[in-house]
DNA sequence: AATGAATGAGAATTCATTCAT
DNA sequence: CATGAATGAATTCTCATTCAT
């Protein structure tokens, strides 16, 4: 590797590093405020950095907010996996996918409100990156339940709908906190949404398995 | 009634005709740009008013937005419990209120989605009142649940949580729109979360009054 | 007189009282919040009165403002001389100016301020006429004055700016109400006033004089 | 020095010279205008700076007056003793003083009318500032005062009241210019004063002294 | 690369004034 | 005469964005 393309990688690196930190400052301030609420100051405020240097690395104030939720986003699609590696059986990967989305979304609530708030500001064709995003997300979740249907352990149904149940009923933990966080501790709704979620719709095969994994 | 009388109750009319009016541009002002791309002046043109006479009729902007979600949270709370009218039967009454819960925020699918975007920038007290309307809302769906349940027709779970999943189910209509609306119409979605939402959960009892009514 | 040059005059005289009832109202409203606090509405309100008819009676805001100004002058210029009729000698006559005029002041505190404060926006024509009226007060303790200078009770100086003294103590009384009204009733003032503006400038008749009226 | 401490000496320079500037504008603009009638707009023009600036720089409108007045007060208070310096002789000391002033305020003729304009509209805490500055420009001509009265050149008398004699004299230049800026000149006006106000409260011993410095 | 001073377009809000009733 | 609903010009203030250093 020549001295210059060591520079490029190492200029690549810094620029890199320059984005996740002024995007970690995002995730705080927009947290804190809401989008329309934070200014481009209190970004650079969080990520202790000056005003100009945000539009070094992004375009403008819709591009933070872009790929502060695309980082989100990437997080559940990469840390989703790998919390479910490992794990055996359908239904237990089902049912580990529905808690650690849940448990992912509490780590960035504010965020995920966030993508409800202000996606509507993005340009197309950002809009239609952060839907892909969160259909990525949402497809670990389809897989999950679709090798339950497929291995008879649950009751086949409109698996888009089921999903999407899945996927709001996660996601609710961040749109109602007003209504559930006083009243459930996150292990509560969880534990209350796997009973009502998956419980239901198990096969006599399924309700077997469920109950021999419980007693463990 | 005196002529000073007359003259208050008109004043009154012309002012609540006026605010209705207001009211009518604001949701269709906020459906198109959203609550913050939304100007004072976008809302008096939109209701065919003078930006002036905005602010006689309400405090400021956000007081707009608090009025035009209590409006259609009303509207709601009014017109769910009068199409349940005359309806019999537990389980069809949770089936009509299901669907015409979305059929409702399908009418305001914009407005619904707004609550979901702008309540941060009202006043505690007036976020307040939103939630409050939304579970009173809510409320008219849980007694239907409750209902079923105490009829023997539902197998029982934890109210609170079940009710919510309908609400989401509803609101869902008009948060991805985008997801479903090319998809499915709204007589296909109502149909595909009526059997998603509500027959796992009936007992032997319940299953034979669904078919029987299914039949009609 | 006929029927409709009655009608004229009591045509006058009505809108003579609305506009006096106004002004009044002015005088209270401008005295709370000053001319650029106070709306019409506030004047309208203080008069007991629709905002509309303020626009019968006066061109605009500062029509009214002028007219304000224009009554407590004339009040001064009217009331002055006769708190002064039937007084004699010129020392009397002098001292006695110059506590009414204090006492009047002090009857429209803040209408006084006000002339300080918002003649700027009177257009010329206008602001000449205050101007006038101003010195056609001031005019009446000049003649004071002039009279204890020619008797010899007094030493002669330059007249007008002596008057000025006198005048600018009198409305000193209103300007910095904060420094004195704390510290001193209005009688105090005068006293003090009179003691500092008067007794240095007696002639020895003068002081003869002085100190028999002080006796009595 | 280091090169941070440089910096930061560096910036403050910056911000104060550019607070200073916008003052100055504001000098101006209020002088052509008035408070009320001056926009932010007109201060930034003035001040060859952009509208934005002066919110950087300054809280509100308010806060522009709040420091135009303060700065013209400071003024006052650190020119008059200057301008003392070296002058010998209680009676000296204080005709001096009264002449100073008198061209201090022309020199902010405008101001100091806008001073009795506008101080109104400060908020309480402000408001107490500018009557303390403006207190500490009277204690210098009070300090003054008190000589003559303790050397025993001068009849003593009510100091307040003597001192706001002497006070609202200088004012007089600026409040009442309409009536004698076209009949004397400043010079004229200055002498006239100091016959009027110092002269005739003179003792014995304080006239001889007089004489002789007028004399020379 | 990094800063932060400077800009100015844009928005909310106020209120004098008009005018139909 | 009298009202008060309606208007819109004018103003303050904010903040995303630029750019000289």
């Amino acid at each position: 590797m020549t001295a210059l393309a060591a520079a490029a990688v190492a200029d690549l690196d810094i620029a890199g590093q320059r984005r996740a930190q002024i995007v970690e400052g995002a995730v705080r301030a927009f947290a804190d405020k809401g989008y329309f609420g934070t200014t481009i100051e209190d970004i650079a405020g969080q990520a202790g950095v000056s005003k100009g240097l945000i539009y070094v690395y992004f375009e403008d104030k819709r591009d933070v907010l872009f790929l502060t939720l695309r980082f989100v986003l990437e997080t559940y699609a990469r840390e989703l996996p790998a919390l479910l590696e490992g794990i055996e059986g359908p239904l237990e990967r089902l049912r580990t996918a529905l808690g650690s989305y849940c448990r992912l979304i509490d780590r960035y609530r504010d965020v995920t409100v966030l993508a409800y708030q202000a996606t509507t500001v993005l340009p197309p064709p950002q809009r239609a990156q952060v839907k892909a995003a969160e259909s990525k997300v949402n497809r670990i979740l389809q897989g999950c339940l679709e090798a339950c249907f497929y291995s008879g352990l649950m009751r086949p149904a409109n698996l888009d709908f089921q999903v999407y149940q899945y996927v709001m009923f996660c996601h609710t933990w961040a749109l109602k906190h007003w209504a559930f966080g006083d009243h459930y501790s996150l292990d509560d709704y969880i534990a209350e949404g796997t009973a009502l979620l998956i419980e239901p719709h198990l096969t006599a095969e399924g309700r077997r398995h469920w109950e021999l994994n419980n007693q463990q």
